[in-house]
DNA sequence: GCGACAG
DNA sequence: ATCTTGTCGC
């Protein structure tokens, strides 16, 4: 498989990128509902590392989101394309990610990302950005707490705390699993943050993270191993 | 100015 | 993200 490149006048520095993600920032959709859960396709990514040999591999996985089972998957392997900076993550995965949804057949419906949408320093994370690119709906469901400020959820599963950013509430801490660490979900493009919850516990039946992000997770991992064998 | 900071 | 030792539980 060709080894993604990194597009031509991909932003070179963090002035260039900022520059960028405030543009597209103006192309965000908040005003709609998005697709409900539990019913036509939903489509995880996620990205792994090879920092020694400068390598990135993208993995999409379309689900069933009423049987949660396989539709298509797709991988694809780049460059990496920035450096990690917080706030400017997208820069870091989005060509390699774009190439995987390329190469999918299936409609890949709602787009679940390892990461944020709104709820980032500058309203405009990994999912908002993939979304406004592919004009698909797009949410983010992160790991682990990022600059928006919130209280801790109650400790059952389903219940969660708003996350806020100067007094807005822009996405919510959310306990996908009883006695569990929260996962932190955030709207990214034409959905809005109750649809994207919704998601988010259809898609945690049984773990705490979305089992599109655990497919797509497993898949560029191996997607990556096999890279670095082939050469 | 300093610390913190998705993946 | 990635690396990494040990531990607990189904």
């Amino acid at each position: 498989m060709a080894i993604i490149g990194i597009p031509a006048g991909w932003p070179a520095d963090e002035g260039a990128a900022l520059d960028v993600q405030r543009r597209l920032r103006g192309r965000l959709v908040l005003g709609e509902d998005g697709p409900p859960a539990g019913e036509g396709r939903v489509t995880g990514l996620d990205v792994a590392y090879d920092d020694e040999r400068d390598l990135v591999a993208a993995a999409a996985v379309v689900l069933d989101a009423r049987t949660l089972e396989v539709v298509e998957e797709a991988t694809a392997v780049g460059r990496v394309s920035f450096p990690y900076v917080p706030g400017l993550l997208a820069f870091r995965e989005i060509p390699t990610v774009l190439a995987a949804l390329d190469g999918l057949a299936a409609d890949p419906g709602l787009l679940v990302c390892d990461g944020y949408g709104i709820a980032h320093p500058r309203g405009f994370g990994l999912a908002s950005h993939l979304g406004v690119l592919t004009g698909r709906p797009a949410i983010g469901v992160a790991k682990k707490p990022f600059t928006a400020t919130g209280a801790e959820p109650g400790p059952r599963r389903g219940d969660s705390a708003p996350l806020l950013a100067d007094g807005e509430e822009v996405g919510r801490a959310l306990r996908t699993r009883t006695g569990v660490k929260p996962v932190y979900v955030s709207a990214g493009h034409r959905v809005s943050l109750a649809t994207a919850l919704a998601h988010t516990l259809a898609l945690t039946p049984r773990y705490r993270v979305p089992e599109t992000t655990r497919r797509a997770d497993s898949l560029c991992r191996r997607a990556l191993a096999e890279a670095l064998a082939a050469g």
